[in-house]
DNA sequence: GGGCGACTAGGTAAATATACCTAGTTTAAA
DNA sequence: TTTAAACTAGGTATATTTACCTAGTCGCCC
């Protein structure tokens, strides 16, 4: 048990100050949990860690300015110590791959309960993983296929230039203008856009875009 | 001053059981306030309503189910003394606009602070409207507009079929499939989706469907 | 240095979507 | 009962997207 009998020093990371202060209520019933501090976006949370280092942070996946998981790999990057559990309110599985694969310690979904919160936090602090119940019987499931070899779904196999045409289509561009910004022939946008409808197996931009948003692979907002 | 000295007993509609307990714990201080029940969507919110009548049921606006504008709408008819606050994450005057429209009584972004929210629930209690600080500016400016005669850029001039439609469109399909279900010609398919893209001012379905989704005018999940 | 994947871009076709038209029918409101 | 708006659907033309091809170049890794 690496418990210690000291305050367990948690960060709070959400833009919605209600939902912080309902989290943090619901933490502040347990002794042994403290929130020290409490931050609106990444870069407040950012130059939180360059004056104090808790051992966990509550990271909502959804932020201004730095999304949850690149926020995961900063941090994973700069301070290895600090654990992080990421909060969310999507029940897909590629948030939380993305999230798992950035180093998150735990991955709890905004539908579980409080109980499974303080589950979370506990199982991290005694330096497990916590996984929502929402997405375990996925997981396991995914595991087991890739023991037998068999396809996995999840995937992120889209190029640097895939991802970027990606999110130019998500806005709405048309390939010739893509063609412009990026100074390269209409052909060659459509060329990346015809591989990324059959990797996605989708068959009209309106889905893609659908799809790509929904399951994390651009962030909007 | 229409305030009594028993309890204003609340029912809180949320799908998420943290953000709904997190929201509880904050009430739970005020004295004076008093959460009576707690639904995950709108059916089970119907059914409590049956019961019980609270005098005020704090709703978010998206749910599973049946989304909160609808419900504002259903309970208004059904329960007319029932007040609404709603609940978003949005910040987009549109689902504000819907809501208001709908016959909320206040409308609150999860951004706010605890203040705000037991501002918003003492104000609905006094028989006045709650409008979040976000979105005051913009629905002055509007009013001011529409008192000056200048066109305001909020209008849900949607027809029926256009918001059908619209909604399918979302969905990825092409004229063609949705002429096939809904026992149309294509053309008239197309002639809609003319419309839509000139109402909204796109260019595009990827950026119909956008514009649709950020503003409100279609409800995903 | 051979191989591989990513990136580039062209050919050719077909399918879909978008832009303007006109115009008849239905429906609800004035 | 007249009027207006919504719904229907056709004509015609263009723009865009999607589906398969081939093929050259570049950089990286074994």
């Amino acid at each position: 048990m690496s418990q210690s009998n000291s305050h367990y020093r948690i960060v709070l990371a959400d833009d919605h100050v209600l939902i912080r202060h309902g989290i943090k209520n619901i933490i502040a019933k347990e002794e042994q949990l403290q929130i020290v501090g409490e931050v609106g976006d990444g870069e407040e949370l950012l130059s939180y860690l360059k004056n104090d280092l808790p051992e966990l942070v509550i990271l909502d996946i959804s932020m201004p300015k730095i999304n949850g998981v690149d926020l995961t790999r900063i941090l994973k990057k700069s301070y290895p110590s600090v654990k992080i559990l990421m909060l969310t309110m999507h029940k897909n599985k590629q948030f939380f791959y993305q999230a798992m694969s950035a180093g998150a310690d735990g991955y709890l979904i905004k539908s579980d309960s409080d109980d499974e919160l303080l589950l979370a936090i506990n199982k991290i602090r005694n330096g497990r993983t916590y996984i929502s119940p929402y997405l375990v019987d996925d997981f396991t499931d995914d595991v087991l296929k890739a023991y037998r070899n068999e396809e996995v779904t999840t995937f992120t196999g889209l190029t640097r230039r895939e991802k970027q045409i990606l999110s130019m289509v998500v806005e709405g561009h048309t390939s010739k203008v893509m063609a412009a910004k990026l100074n390269l022939s209409p052909r060659t946008i459509d060329h990346h856009r015809s591989n990324l409808l059959k990797k996605f197996k989708m068959k009209n931009s309106v889905d893609l875009v659908n799809y790509a948003v929904r399951n994390g692979y651009v962030v909007v907002e």
